[in-house]
RNA sequence: GCGGACGUGGCGGAAUGGUAGACGCAGCGGACUUAAAAUCCGCUUGGGCAUCCCAGUGCGGGUUCGAGUCCCGCCGUCCGCACCA
C-alpha cells in the first residue's frame, strides 16, 4: 500500500471507527486473565450535543484507556448516560415531546457525535438510566437500604421550588436560590424519603485519609461539608431570670464550644437572634425586639456576614461561670452568632478568637488572655488581632501549664464528671433528602395504604416502570393525576392503595452507575464477585463542579452497599482527576435600547490583531475575558464542526496540547489549525519509514528511548501537555537525522506514541508499517542501557553565575571537573585575578567556583 | 472577612535547590512558487552597535556556594464559603 499525500480524516477516521466496532476492539473481557484497569469518565447528561468539555474530558479518559491496553492491561472503559433530570421535562412542556422520546433521541444523536471522536470505549455496556433495566435494580438497592434502616421518611420543611415545582436539596440551594430555576426558594412542608448519610459522616471524613490520589482540594472540601468539630455541650444557670423571662421559661440554655480549653477567658455569653431566649425576651423588651428585627436584614452569605459590623444587645441577664459560680457573665443577642449550628449559643473568649474580641473591644468587655502566646502570659491581652496558636494555658486555674489538647480534654472530663456538660462530636453534614416531585426519574418503590401505612413494592413486581402516557400541559407531577398508574391493590392488605409519586434524586442514578458498568446480570445489579475484580475505578475523570456532592453521594453509595454486605469496596474511585475548563474570549456590543451586552459567537467575527470586528458589519465589538465557554456567553465552538474541518485526531491533539490538564485551556482558532498541520506533518514523516534501510544512529536511539519512558511517566500522571511536548521533540529530532534502520525504528515508535492521542492517524499508517491494528499493539520496549547518557553538559559558575559549559565523559573526576572549569578563558575572564577560596562540584551537573 | 490555589516572554506553558524560558501558538526574515496556499530553513525576554556583557520568574527581605523552586512579610488574580464557636 502506498501512502497518499495528504492524510484525509473524513474518510480515514470513519474507516477506522467501522474497524474497531466491527472487531470489537475495546470490549473489556471478565473472563480475562491480564491485570485489570478501570478507566472512567463522569457519564454524560443527554443534553443534545456534545460540547467541547466532553470532548476535553473523554479524550483524557481515552488516551490513559488507550495507553493502558497497549501496557498489557484487559481495560474497562465504559458509556453511559445520566439521563433522568430535568431539562427533559423542561423540554416536554416547552416543546410538546415526550421526556423520553427527547432523552432518547438526544443520546443517539451525542452517541453518533462520540463515536465520531474514535473514543475506546466498550460501548456493548452502556447504560442509560432512564432504562427500566438500570433504574428497577435501583429500586432493589433502595428497599435493601430500607430492609437495613438506612432509609426513612420524615415530615420537614423542605426547600420549595416554585418554578421547577420540585424540591430542593440544601446543597442544591444556592443563596436562598434553586441552582436551576435560579427561583426564590419557599419554605414547605412534605412528607420526604431521606438517606441516612449521617450515619456515615464519620467514616466519609476517615475515608478521606486513605485517598491519596485525590486532588487536595476536593478532599479538603469534603470535609468542610461534612464539618466534624469536637467540643462541650454545658448548660449556663442564668442567675437573675426575673429580670424579663416570661414565667416558667427554663432559667437555664445550652452553649456549645470547640474551645473548652478557653473556659478561664469567658467574658460573655451570646445567643444568636432566633434564638427561643432572644424571642422570649424580645416579647417584653421593645428594644430587644427592634434589635432582633435588625439582625434580620442584610445579606445572609459568609461575605456579606463576615464584612458586616459586630451588633449586639445587652439583655441585661447573667449567667454563672461553670468553673467558678463567682464569675458572672452579661448575656448578649448577637449578629454574629447562628441559630443553624450548635446550640444557637456560645460563651465568648475574647482573646484567642477574632470574632469575640471584635465584639469584645467595641462593647467595652474584658479580654483575659489564657493562652500563653511564646513569652506572653500576662492577662491584660492587648491589640485587636485574637491568638489562635497553640501553646500553654495560663490564668486558668487548674488548666495551667497544660498544652491547649489537654486542657480541652481536662474540661470536658470535668464536666461530665460534675454533670454540667458533656463532650460532643457536630457534623454539618444532613440527611440526604432524595424526593423528587416529579415525572421523569426513577419512582420510589414504595406503595401508600390507609390501613397497612407505607408498603414496600414486592421484589417480584419491580421494576415499577414510569407510564408513558402523560402530559405536560398542566404543571406540577403528572404521575399524581395518572390514576391507571397512580392506584393500585395494597400488596399486604389488597385494599385500595395509591403508588408512592415521588422520584429519586437523579444523583441516586449517578450514586451506582460504575458498578453496573463493571458488572451486568439480568436478575440483579452486579455480581459481588465481577464487582471485586474490576472495582475500584483505577482513575475517575470529571469537572470540579461534582467534587462534593456527586463524588459524596457515591462513595456514601458504595459504603452503604459495603455495610449491608452487597460488594467489598469502600471507595469507589482509587485515584480521581478534576480537569480544567475550556475557556474562550467572548465578544459583545451593549444593545443601544438598554446599555446590555449582546454577545457574538467567534464565527461572526473577525479576530485582528489588536481587536476585532463583526463579519457582518465590519464594525468593532468588545473583546471581553477568556472565560468558560458557555451558550449565554457565545464563546462556544461546536465539536462537530472541528471534526468535520480538521479530523477528530486533530481536536484530540489540541485538547491534550500546551495547558496542564488540571488548568483552562483556551480554545483558538489558530491552535488548532497548528494541531491539523501537525497531523500531516507526522503523517508525511511515517511516510519516510523504510525497513529496507540499513545503519545505526546512537544518538537518535538514545533519544527515542529517553522520550519513549517520558511519555509514559508523563502519561500516567495525566500531564498529556509534557508528553504532546516531548513528542514533538522526538518528530523534529527524526526529521533531521540522515536516513538508518535507526531512524525507520523511530518513526515506527512516534507513531506508536501517538497512537493512542490520534489513533485514526496511527491506525491509517500502521496499516503499511506494522502489523494487524495499532490499536493492538504493545508500547514500545526500550533499551535499560541507552537511557543512560554517556556525555553530558556540565555547567560552570563563578560566584553562582553561569560563565561557561563543558561537554564531558558522564562520571568525570571532580578533580578533572575542577581542572578543565579553571582552564576555561570565559572562567578566567570572570575571575579577573580573585582567588579562588571554594570549589562546588556536582559531578556531571557543575562546578562552581567561590572567589 | 475566612479558607484554598496561583503569579515565569506577545500568548498557553517547561524547569529532582544546579545552564530560566523546553514544546506549541503568534510574530519577523529567508527559500521554493508567475503568485498564493502548503512545505522547508533561520530568528524571536528586555537593554547595550556586541561570538561579549548587564538586567530578568508580582514586590521587599532571608536561608544557601547557588533560589522560579525553600522561609518570612506584602501586593495582585482566580476559586470556594457555612461568622461552624
Amino acid at each position: 500500500m502506498v501512502m497518499t499525500e495528504r492524510f484525509d480524516p473524513a474518510t480515514a477516521d470513519i474507516r477506522w471507527q467501522r474497524v474497531w466496532d466491527e472487531r470489537q476492539s475495546f470490549r473489556a473481557d471478565d473472563a480475562s486473565a491480564r491485570p485489570r484497569s478501570y478507566v472512567l469518565e463522569m457519564f454524560p447528561y443527554p443534553s443534545g450535543r456534545i460540547h467541547i468539555g466532553h470532548v476535553r474530558n473523554y479524550t483524557m479518559g481515552d488516551v490513559l484507556a488507550r495507553y493502558k491496553r497497549m501496557k498489557g492491561f484487559e481495560v474497562l472503559h465504559p458509556m453511559g448516560w445520566d439521563a433522568f433530570g430535568m431539562p427533559a421535562e423542561n423540554a416536554a412542556m416547552e416543546k410538546g415531546v415526550h421526556p423520553g422520546g427527547w432523552t432518547r433521541e438526544n443520546i443517539a444523536n451525542m452517541k453518533a457525535q462520540l463515536k465520531r471522536l474514535g473514543f475506546a470505549l466498550d460501548w456493548s455496556r452502556e447504560i442509560a438510566t432512564c432504562d427500566p433495566e438500570y433504574y428497577g435494580h435501583e429500586q432493589a438497592l433502595f428497599l435493601d437500604l430500607y430492609a437495613a434502616g438506612l432509609v426513612y421518611r420524615k415530615e420537614s420543611a423542605v426547600n420549595w421550588d416554585p418554578v421547577d415545582m420540585t424540591v430542593l436539596a440544601n446543597e442544591q440551594v444556592i443563596d436562598g436560590r434553586g441552582w436551576r430555576s435560579g427561583a426564590l426558594v419557599e419554605k414547605r412542608k412534605l412528607s420526604q424519603w431521606f438517606l441516612k448519610i449521617t450515619d456515615f459522616a464519620d467514616e466519609l471524613l476517615e475515608g478521606l485519609g486513605g485517598l491519596d490520589d485525590w486532588p487536595e482540594k476536593v478532599r479538603l472540601m469534603q470535609e468542610n461539608w461534612i464539618g466534624k468539630s469536637q467540643g462541650l455541650r454545658f448548660r449556663f444557670r442564668i442567675e437573675n431570670a426575673s429580670a424579663g423571662l416570661p414565667d416558667g421559661f427554663p432559667d437555664s440554655f445550652e452553649v456549645f464550644t470547640t474551645r473548652p480549653d478557653t473556659l478561664f477567658g469567658a467574658s460573655f455569653a451570646a445567643i444568636a437572634a432566633e434564638h427561643p431566649l432572644a424571642l422570649a425576651l424580645a416579647e417584653k423588651d421593645a428594644a430587644a425586639a427592634a434589635f432582633i428585627e435588625e439582625c434580620r436584614k442584610g445579606g445572609t452569605t459568609a461575605a456579606e456576614i463576615e464584612t458586616a459590623e459586630k451588633h449586639g444587645y445587652d439583655t441585661g441577664l447573667t449567667v454563672a461561670h461553670p468553673l467558678d459560680p463567682a464569675i458572672r457573665l452579661p448575656v448578649y443577642i448577637a449578629n454574629f452568632v447562628l441559630m443553624d449550628y450548635g446550640t444557637g449559643a456560645v460563651f465568648a473568649c475574647p482573646a484567642h478568637d477574632q470574632r469575640d474580641l471584635d465584639f469584645a473591644r467595641k462593647y467595652g468587655l474584658p479580654v483575659r488572655r489564657v493562652v500563653a502566646d511564646g513569652d506572653r502570659t500576662d492577662a491584660v491581652f492587648p491589640g485587636d488581632e485574637a491568638y489562635t496558636g497553640p501553646g500553654r494555658l495560663v490564668n486558668s486555674g487548674f488548666l495551667d501549664g497544660m498544652d491547649v489538647e489537654a486542657a480541652k480534654a481536662a474540661v470536658i472530663a470535668r464536666a461530665e464528671r460534675e454533670q454540667w456538660g458533656s463532650g460532643e462530636t457536630q457534623y454539618r453534614l444532613r440527611d440526604w433528602g432524595v424526593s423528587r416531585q416529579r415525572y421523569w426519574g426513577t419512582p420510589i418503590p414504595f406503595i401508600h395504604c390507609g390501613a397497612c401505612g407505607v408498603v414496600p413494592v414486592p421484589r417480584e413486581q419491580l421494576p415499577v416502570t414510569l407510564p408513558e402516557d402523560v402530559d405536560f400541559k398542566t404543571p406540577g407531577n403528572p404521575l399524581l393525576r395518572h390514576s391507571t398508574w397512580k392506584d393500585v391493590a395494597c400488596p399486604q392488605c389488597g385494599g385500595a392503595a395509591q403508588r408512592e409519586t415521588d422520584t429519586l434524586d437523579t444523583f441516586v442514578d449517578s450514586s451506582w452507575y460504575f458498578l453496573r458498568f463493571a458488572s451486568q446480570p439480568v436478575d440483579k445489579p452486579f455480581d459481588r464477585e465481577e464487582i471485586a475484580r474490576w472495582l475500584p475505578v483505577e482513575q475517575y475523570i470529571g469537572g470540579i463542579e461534582h467534587a462534593i456532592l456527586h463524588l459524596l453521594y457515591a462513595r456514601f453509595w458504595t459504603r452503604a452497599l459495603k455495610r449491608i454486605g452487597r460488594i467489598d469496596v469502600a471507595e469507589p474511585f482509587a485515584s480521581l482527576f478534576t480537569q480544567g475548563m475550556v475557556t474562550h474570549e467572548t465578544y459583545s456590543r451593549a444593545d443601544p435600547a438598554n446599555g446590555q451586552p449582546v454577545f457574538f459567537t467567534p464565527g461572526e467575527v473577525e479576530r485582528g490583531a489588536d481587536g476585532a470586528t463583526l463579519k457582518a458589519d465590519g464594525a468593532p465589538v468588545e473583546v471581553g475575558r477568556v472565560i468558560k465557554m458557555s451558550k449565554s456567553k457565545k464563546n462556544v465552538v461546536d465539536p462537530d464542526e472541528i471534526v468535520a474541518t480538521y479530523g477528530a485526531d486533530a481536536i484530540r491533539w489540541f485538547m491534550l496540547s500546551d495547558s496542564p490538564p488540571e488548568r483552562d485551556l483556551p480554545w483558538s482558532e489558530s491552535g488548532i489549525e497548528g494541531c491539523g498541520r501537525f497531523v500531516q506533518r507526522l503523517w508525511r514523516l511515517f511516510a519516510q519509514y523504510d525497513a529496507a534501510v540499513a545503519g545505526d544512529d546512537r544518538p537518535l536511539d538514545r533519544k527515542r528511548d529517553q522520550i519513549v519512558v517520558a511519555v509514559a511517566e508523563d502519561i500516567e500522571a495525566l500531564s498529556f501537555n509534557k508528553a504532546v511536548a516531548r513528542i514533538y521533540e522526538l518528530a523534529s529530532a527524526i526529521e533531521k537525522a540522515p536516513p538508518s534502520a535507526s531512524r525507520s525504528q523511530a518513526i515506527r515508535t512516534v507513531l506508536l506514541l501517538v497512537a493512542p492521542m490520534m489513533p485514526h492517524l496511527a491506525e491509517e499508517a500502521w496499516a503499511t508499517i506494522g502489523e494487524g491494528l495499532v490499536a493492538d499493539a504493545a508500547w514500545p520496549a526500550v533499551d535499560a542501557a541507552l537511557l543512560v547518557e554517556d556525555e553530558v553538559t556540565v555547567a560552570v559558575q563563578v560566584k553562582g553565575k553561569l560563565r561557561d559549559t563543558l561537554t564531558v565523559a558522564k562520571g568525570t573526576a571532580r578533580e578533572e571537573l575542577e581542572a578543565l572549569a579553571l582552564a576555561s578563558d570565559k572562567v578566567q575572564r570572570a575571575l579577573d585575578g580573585a582567588e579562588v577560596r571554594k570549589v562546588i562540584v556536582v559531578p556531571d551537573r557543575l562546578v562552581n567556583l567561590v572567589a
